[in-house]
DNA sequence: TTTTTCAATGTAATGGTTTCCATTATTTTT
DNA sequence: AAAAATAATGGAAACCATTACATTGAAAAA
């Protein structure tokens, strides 16, 4: 199974490498007749230019990398895909990395990214990210980068997300237009900004209905543990505040998910006694018993517009245009269901 | 912001590019002074081989390429995890893709791979695929592939799945243990083999356990829709047997979800009168109300699994060592939980 | 007829690394 | 002192495609 290349070509035709090359790219040089032998060998012996020899040729590897926290998330198969389609369309392969929510880990793959010789870096920082030095060599190479869903303030580049702290306000205070008051919350740490900004929505909305911010009504959870921690949190609550307390915003659906599991058992009426909202719409959302009122934050465009803006970045470095940054921001949607 | 080269690193040191690099790969050629000065120098300045010149002059990517049918999906997440780790593992990259379900694309992105010069590539088939030409053509420019999930018999190559029918066979013959008779299968398609398999150990425990195959308690659904499709035939279902059925098996989780919903809302009490046991085990059947009975496929495994073949086989390849297909069964579990 | 023009093709350098094959300088052996 | 062996380094080809530049031959203008 020998490989056809320019040279094996240019032989069978008695003609030089470049002149089939120049054939090939419609070189006004090139005469009809020479173009057009060249292409009916091209066609038939199957020719595909080798895509390292140009890469090396033209700096360009038409790869653009991702990295994400975690493959097993319903919102970043979104992502993922929506990533692929875009880069399916301007002809670009995909680097799937995942960090697996380490910093290190995360580092390490950036540098493998930058050595690989991508065109491109997308990446949804882990929760553990505090430097931003892997970022700035991204930058310093000139190589485009756009941060998803988990960025970081501080580092000049394209960002899209979802303004957390807006779609939290709207579900806290959909509670509160529907008469909940003592509305609990089930939030996470303090980093990814994410979380923080739900709860200073969360905390926003409250203030602004003239409701008093009542912070052992915020319960810390570990938003990356399985769904007992919304059980087990859930069941402290009530213990805590008993009656007194009519409402819960998690930071995510799954400690939402946990938080009913433990109201089903212990008899606690959803949404008459406890309303919930949670966060994300994951799939499950929608056929829990009750189902779950969530905050939908749209997966598949953010992955595509993600990869729209490092294409176009990619283009434009190409091109010589300076790169100028863009922030967007992907509008969330509150679907309400059965839970409150 | 310049790339540093062995050309630059020769320069400043007054050597010969050949030099430079037989030092840095530790040949007994190159005195130990001058291969401490190299080291010395490629630290300093950061030195990284250029990946696509590495590439061309080695004939390898040390990349592998991945298309599975959808990326939305709990399994394929699973399975797409399982296959970044090992690779990570042996310093290979994956360029991902997805076929949408639809052989057009996958035979294009065959194509794409090949004309990328990946090392190996991993394959779950799309439902559409009947013609294996595409695949024929990786196997006859030798490059490894192994075949995943969903898989073809008229194609030899490694393959990695689960034995469907003995799994199918075990969740009905858990049924008919535990006294259901009238057992319903809710099933996919004639392709993939997947279903026919599930069909066929269905059809077997019952016989096996000389229940009469009933071939009007064998629901044809589209498994690809959503879960709508589980409710309607649940629908028609009690139409058409009203009491005289007592469970279901269905080829996959997502039609359980319908079935269930319909039951619930219907006061079909579950497992009382009718029984469900699923196929995959997806996040959401362990938190439905009631919890659904499914199987579990392991998908980080198979994926890990599939990659360690695929990598052991382009390491042969490397080595002149004729490649040996093999064929993996990876263990299944039946969870039984509420719904049965 | 001589010079200019242009159409068509070829040569060679480039991109960066690797490796076979010299070449030079030094040391050992006869 | 001459020949052989060894150590250290350099040159150049190969991987393959691209493109600036050079060459050839023929037609058009002087």
């Amino acid at each position: 199974m020998e490989t056809i290349t320019l040279k094996k070509i240019a032989e069978q035709l008695g003609l030089s490498i470049s002149t089939v090359s120049k054939a090939l790219k419609d070189y006004p040089d090139v005469s009809a007749k020479t173009k057009e032998k060249v292409r009916n060998l091209v066609t038939e012996l199957n020719y595909v230019p080798n895509s390292s020899a140009v890469s090396l040729r033209s700096q360009r590897t038409n790869t653009i990398g991702v990295i994400i926290p975690e493959t097993v998330h319903h919102f970043f198969s979104y992502v993922i895909k929506g990533i692929l389609e875009e880069a399916d369309k301007k002809k670009y392969n995909v680097i799937l990395m995942q960090s697996n929510e380490d910093y290190e880990i995360e580092k390490k793959q950036v540098e493998l990214l930058l050595n690989k010789g991508v065109d491109g870096i997308l990446i949804s920082l882990s929760n553990t990210t505090v430097c931003l030095d892997h970022l700035e060599k991204i930058r310093v190479q000139g190589i485009p980068l756009v941060l998803f869903d988990k960025i970081a303030k501080n580092i000049n580049c394209s960002k899209v997300k979802v303004d957390d702290r807006k779609a939290a306000y709207e579900a806290v205070s959909y509670l509160i237009d529907h008469g909940y008051r003592r509305i609990a919350h089930f939030r996470g740490g303090l980093i990814p900004q994410n979380s923080v900004d739900r709860f200073l929505g969360y905390k926003k909305a409250l203030i602004d209905h003239d409701i008093e911010f009542d912070s052992s009504l915020v319960y810390m959870c570990d938003s990356n543990s399985d769904f007992t921690d919304g059980f087990n949190n859930a069941e402290k609550m009530i213990q805590d505040h008993g009656d007194n307390v009519d409402a819960i915003f998690t930071v995510n659906d799954l400690l939402a998910i946990g938080a009913i599991d433990y109201f089903n058992a212990n008899g606690i009426k959803i949404p008459e006694r406890i309303a919930l909202i949670g966060f994300s719409n994951w799939f499950v959302s929608s056929v829990l018993t009750p189902s779950l009122s969530s905050i939908e934050q749209h997966g598949f465009e953010m992955g595509s517009k993600s990869a729209q803006i490092v294409l176009h970045e990619i283009d434009c470095k190409n091109k010589g245009i300076p790169i100028e940054p863009q922030q967007i921001i992907i509008e969330t949607n509150l679907i309400i269901r059965n839970s409150c």
